[in-house]
DNA sequence: AGCACGCCGACT
DNA sequence: GTCGGCGTGCTC
């Protein structure tokens, strides 16, 4: 190496966790090489893309390895912003994972295929300058509540939690908030997150609507690898003025970011659940504060870690309760399953309500949160059980193709003609699916008639809607179409039909078999099915021509619960209040920090015994005396396809000892060699205990 | 993660 | 005699 006119330069490269590699590497270059630049280096026999980091250290200058020369550089990318290296230090360190696995998976992946003059071809593709966005004035004018919600945004530094009811206008404001920064500021840009690809459509067309095709770009999973090089890019060099996108666009490199738009703030998926766990909503506060941007979270039923964000003042509550366009949310209407009949399905009650809907022309939802026909078969004679051999689970009953699926692996095989227990024939489905829902609608309203277009009277048509009638590309798309153009009375679905689509003609929702999550293990439980009813209500009249005759139903054996007193009266703020203070009571989050770490293994012996093992490296690496390591479980779904699942709590009040523990423990639990052990993971702040 | 090297079974 | 199974080990 040419000491005296060559620069080592620190790089991070895609070495996973467990690879010891945890650091940049030091390379040679022939010139200095500014932080963020991005290169191709070598890599043991590969060449492998690699992004500048900090500059060089001295302490590993005599270190046993002569760095190697750097293969490349990307000069016609420019270098990534300082305030994305933070972001990803940040998470690389708070999510208990390496810089160089966090950056690279970070970028869109046809980065680290492509060489310099393919990169320079698809560059050219990018338009360059910036057209001005188009005019502010297109909108609604905001209404009183809007304007005030803005006024606050304008003023304030948040984070804001936008607290508006289904139907309150939150998008109007996203939408302004993103004007307002974009008028100010030629080259600024604006992020918005939503939760799901399927939610991307829709607001991806209010945005286009609004900012014009030529400013707006898309980035999710869904997207071909060539697209979402094109949307990283036109981010990156500062063309699209809003990016729109999942979870994974919370990391995308924004020179000039101005606004951060988190909606529906609440929902689960924001949470990744592979590689580095990050939730993409915290991130999104954290890059507001490391860039100085506003950023709104938007929900009619925030996350309790939010609300109480707001109520100890670390965030501004903007509240927004009125529906804009439409009339009172649905009156909710609780059905006592214990003044019903045994097996009842569907109370006569809700059954007349769903036939009055018909006979006017408006379309009914309901909603079961489990596809298939029965979630078990079993033997009429014997014990035996539709279990999956490979799984802890029930296989679940698919009529329609006569078969048992394990929704976990994904075992299939065909339904036996007799028990293989005992030969007896008679074999039975146990509870309910959406199939059979549907097969049970569709018999009860056969002999129902509706009006035709001509005054005809017709048959009643009844559609189920879930991941099984979703799968083939453009069905989710073509269902909601059939639905929309009112081709459906009856629609049958899982939770997939609850999330954002705006159903104009839909006057009652149903939610038919709630109850399971009320005795739910998971603490978090009540908070999501508070949050999914809300959501599934908010389908309900929401043509404010019909909203004072709309509906939401819920059938449950206990209907004395306060999450429905709550729910019956539209009331989040109570319920939250009351969550919050069973949260604080019993020393839950959001008043203490977790973290987990997730064991899995040949055997539950061998799970249990790595985590026995960790927590005993774990000891005494605490100085503060404020984390608390608890005892390993077996994961409440404990095998999936024929691996056993275990996994350790550690618990503190405090999110710094915690975080300084994780980083003490992190070597101990890397050093740890246990037989049988297939691969471990921390989960800071995880959703599911 | 890749991609090596490394030592033991069934085949042109 | 080789092709190839996937068990450890290294990558600046």
């Amino acid at each position: 190496m040419s000491a005296s006119n060559g620069h080592r330069v620190r790089v991070v490269v895609a070495t996973p966790a467990h690879s010891g590699l945890r650091g940049p590497l030091s390379y040679e270059s022939e010139r200095a090489l500014p932080p963020g630049a991005l290169l191709r280096v070598p890599l043991g026999k590969r060449e492998v893309l690699g992004v500048v980091w900090d500059a060089e250290p001295d302490d590993d200058a005599g270190a046993g390895f002569t760095a190697r020369p750097v293969a490349a550089c990307l000069d016609e990318i420019a270098p990534l912003p300082a305030a994305w290296c933070q972001l990803v230090d940040f998470t690389a360190n708070y999510y208990q994972r390496g810089v160089g696995e966090v950056a690279l998976a970070a970028l869109p992946p046809q980065l680290r295929d492509l060489d310099g003059t393919q990169l320079a071809r698809r560059l050219k593709k990018v338009a360059t300058g910036h057209p001005a966005v188009r005019g502010a004035d297109v909108g609604p004018p905001p209404s009183p509540e809007q304007q005030g919600a803005l006024d606050r945004i304008a003023a304030g530094d948040g984070p804001f939690l936008l607290f508006g009811a289904t139907g309150s206008g939150k998008t109007e404001v996203y939408l302004r908030a993103a004007e307002r920064v974009l008028a100010r500021d030629p080259a600024a840009q604006a992020l918005v997150l939503v939760p799901e690809i399927n939610l991307t459509p829709q607001l991806l067309a209010r945005f286009v609507d609004r900012f014009g095709a030529a400013h707006v770009v898309a980035m999710h999973s869904g997207l071909t690898p060539a697209q979402r090089l094109r949307s990283w890019l036109a981010a990156h060099h500062g063309h699209a003025r809003i990016v729109l996108g999942t979870r994974m666009a919370v990391f995308t490199s924004l020179p000039r970011l101005g606004l951060i738009v988190v909606d529906e703030e609440h929902d689960p998926s924001y949470k990744q659940q592979e590689g580095a766990r990050y939730s993409a909503r915290d991130l999104a506060v954290l890059r507001g504060r490391l860039e100085t941007v506003p950023v709104v979270l938007g929900s009619a039923t925030p996350s309790l870690e939010s609300w109480q964000a707001c109520e100890s003042g670390r965030y501004q509550r903007l509240e927004m309760p009125s529906r804009i366009g439409a009339g009172a949310l649905p009156r909710v209407r609780l059905v006592d399953m214990n003044q019903q009949p045994r097996k009842t399905l569907l109370a006569p009650a809700l059954l007349e309500a769903i036939g009055e809907r018909i006979a006017r022309g408006e379309q009914s939802l309901i909603f079961l949160n489990r596809r298939g026909y029965a979630p078990v078969l079993a033997c009429t004679a014997c014990d035996w059980k539709s279990d999956c051999p490979h799984c802890s689970a029930f296989r679940v009953f698919h009529k329609a193709d006569r078969t048992l699926r394990c929704h976990h692996c994904g075992y299939t095989e065909r339904v036996p003609r007799a028990c293989p227990g005992c030969g007896n024939v008679d074999i039975a489905p146990l509870g309910r699916g959406t199939e059979q829902l549907e097969e049970h609608l569709s018999e009860l309203l056969s002999q129902q008639l509706r009006p035709g277009p001509d005054g005809q009277s017709r048959p009643v048509r009844v559609a189920r809607m879930d991941a099984d009638t979703t799968r083939a590309k453009g069905a989710l798309e073509a269902q909601l179409a059939q639905v929309h153009a009112g081709e459906v009375d009856v629609l049958v679905g899982t939770q997939m039909v609850t999330k954002g689509h705006d159903f104009r003609r839909i006057t009652l929702v149903a939610a038919v078999n709630p109850d399971t999550a009320l005795y739910s293990s998971d603490f978090r439980a009540p908070e999501r099915l508070f949050a999914l009813l809300m959501q599934a209500a908010g389908r309900a009249g929401r043509d404010a021509a019909h909203a004072d005759a709309s509906q939401m139903w819920v059938q449950t054996w206990n209907p004395g619960h306060p999450l429905f007193t709550a729910l019956r009266r539209h009331d989040y703020p109570g319920f939250a209040a009351s969550q919050l203070r069973e949260r604080r009571e019993a020393g839950m989050p959001p008043f203490v920090f977790q973290a987990l770490v997730r064991a899995e293994a040949r055997t539950q012996e061998a799970a249990q015994a790595f985590l026995k093992a960790a927590r005993e490296g774990g000891e005494g690496l605490d100085a503060t005396g404020q984390v608390m390591l608890y005892s390993a479980v077996p994961m409440s779904l404990q095998r999936v396809a024929n691996v056993e699942r275990a996994q350790l709590l550690v618990e503190s009040a405090s999110r710094p000892a915690l975080q300084h523990f994780l980083a003490a423990w992190q070597p101990v639990l890397q050093a740890l060699r246990t037989p049988g052990v297939l691969r471990w993971a921390v989960d800071v702040d995880p959703l599911a205990v």
